[in-house]
DNA sequence: ATGAAAGCGCTAACAC
DNA sequence: GTGTTAGCGCTTTCAT
């Protein structure tokens, strides 16, 4: 193993100077920088990450708690993840990979030892249990989800609340008046996950404003699931014409359910998913979406945390406004006979 | 940040005995290990990773590579990590999470730094451009794939060929004589990653022998591609009358577009997947499938890992051997008319 | 613009 | 069964 002692003295330069030449802060003549590159290069040296945590006090690592529940729709998750593990590389982080399973119990084993400069925590509940910890350590954090009371902490997250909005307002413009809701599975809402219980209230407020019903119905996963929800849904409203989705597991079940039944989509009824935009375009009919945003997701989250590292930009809140995407899945309403 | 020296004084004893009452690596009297164990508890101590790693020349860290491809099947790599994750820490490790976007750099990176002490290799292609780093690095490295020279590696994966095989004994069984092999997209192919093609030649070499003919398509994600795809089959085929599919978002499209041109599952066709049982169980018909153990393989892969860390076993392949489930959606070929 | 040297907090010989 | 101590490889004052 090389040590910057041994590049020091292949180089012919004291420890610090390598040191010094490697962080870039103070400035290094030409000559005695090319020296010491050269001297890496050959040695083939990389600083021990050890050594480098313990003396300047930071791991250069940010731990990324995810859930380990799989209730939820994993893609959104996979991408959150792969766009944080992205970014963090750009700016000089590794990321050190937390399941749910520990609890609050990581938060305080990662921070404590300082395997982790700072921590990034996703799947995030209206009243999570990791809060007070977060909000105590002098560690820094973002969340990807929105707690109840985001005090003290730095939030980034679709506004869910004016997705829903979203969609109830489009519906409403098409002409609906009796909409279904097909939601998360029904652990999702008992948990009291914030973007589920968001994204309903937003639907169901703005409904109320223009009139609509609202049926909301969450939705476990798996095609029986499906068929047993939406042959629910026509039985308390048989004119139930328009379908909001917030389940990519659903999707493409109900498509193919509607399909079964006569119903056509958007002529007799039409169907507004919230979800990634692969999903929504690479269904059978292609979706009139809200998209779900991830990898901005998991892209801001970082440059937030990397902020608060640096010094800069301090606690606050961060929705991204979403974007209703029209397309072949949602027309006017049927007329009524 | 308390110490392991302020916790020795607050204990009354020396620090290397605070380090062995941690480490277990040498006997400790009742009342010593006591008194210590209350002193960290009541100053909340926590041991200081990079110190550790440093001391210890270890950091008690796994990394793990997977690829930032997206036209795989996600919910595969997510169960992967998860399992592979919690297992680690079962075994008192931590996970760093690496995207394939660094490459073979990230290898040299992680292992030269002592940042990991070992690794887990996602996403391998047949002849993949890390294996020579890792076959060259002193420290052990575990891949989820199996390489076409897997020598001096060792490997822990599904046995696909077999897995493949399986699938044309089951349907050769039930009468069919043309079938069509519904794959990854096309681009799976063009890396020859290792799982796809050794799932097809297992499929072609058993059904030469029972005497199947075998029309393989990749297909991308997307309703309109398979549907593209599966027009062309029974174009070609006419008189094809059983699918295998390898590729869990074609999977319901499959499914649908059978129904909408009449033929009945599994009367008319039978299909049977290669895909994770959760999939089959809930596909709109419950699908005969060889199923693909994720967490099997993440933990097995971490369990074969943490033998090498150990010094116990060596160099070798687990291949897991596949099991095929029978369900709704294969049966007798129809007769010839 | 560069060097010398004092730690960072822990582990593991080596003592007794 | 316990204490003493010499590093692990780096960062960062303090000097020059």
């Amino acid at each position: 193993m090389v040590t910057l002692a041994e590049v020091a003295q292949h180089a012919g330069v004291s420890a610090s100077t390598v040191s010094y030449v490697l962080s870039g802060k103070r400035s290094i003549s030409a000559g005695t920088r090319q020296r010491v590159e050269r001297a890496i290069r050959e040695l083939g040296y990389h600083p021990n990450a050890g050594a480098r945590a313990l003396a300047g006090g930071r791991s250069n690592i940010i731990a990324l708690m995810i859930p380990l529940r799989t209730d939820m729709y994993v893609p959104v998750m996979m991408e959150i993840a792969i766009a944080v593990a992205t970014t963090a590389r750009i700016h000089g982080y590794d990321v050190l990979l937390l399941t749910g399973e520990e609890g609050p119990e990581a938060v305080r084993r990662v921070t404590g030892s300082g395997l982790a400069d700072a921590m990034i925590v996703m799947d995030v509940q209206l009243d999570d249990e990791r809060l007070p910890l977060l909000r105590e350590t002098s560690r820094p954090s973002v969340l990807i989800g929105l707690p109840s009371d985001p005090t003290g902490l730095t939030c980034v997250d679709l506004d869910w609340t004016a997705a829903g909005a979203l969609c109830a307002e489009h519906l409403a413009q098409l002409g609906h008046r009796d909409i279904a809701f097909i939601g998360e599975a029904p652990a999702v809402y008992e948990r009291h996950t914030g973007f589920a219980e968001r994204t309903l209230d937003g639907l169901r407020s703005r409904a109320r404003e223009l009139g609509l019903r609202v049926l909301h119905r969450p939705c476990a996963a798996g095609y029986d699931a499906v068929a047993a929800t939406v042959t629910r849904v026509f039985d308390e409203r048989p004119r139930t014409t328009g379908f909001v989705v917030q389940n990519e597991s659903a999707v493409e079940p109900l498509l193919a359910l509607l399909r079964q039944q006569g119903r056509a989509v958007p002529e007799d009824v039409s169907v507004v998913a919230v979800c990634p935009e692969q999903v929504a375009v690479q269904a059978s009919v292609r979706l009139t979406s809200v998209a779900v945003p991830a990898q901005e997701m998991g892209r801001s989250a970082v440059e937030h945390l990397v902020a608060k590292l640096d010094g800069r930009g301090g606690d606050d809140v961060a929705l991204i406004a979403p974007e209703l995407t029209v397309r072949a899945s949602s027309g006017m309403a049927p007329a009524v006979h």
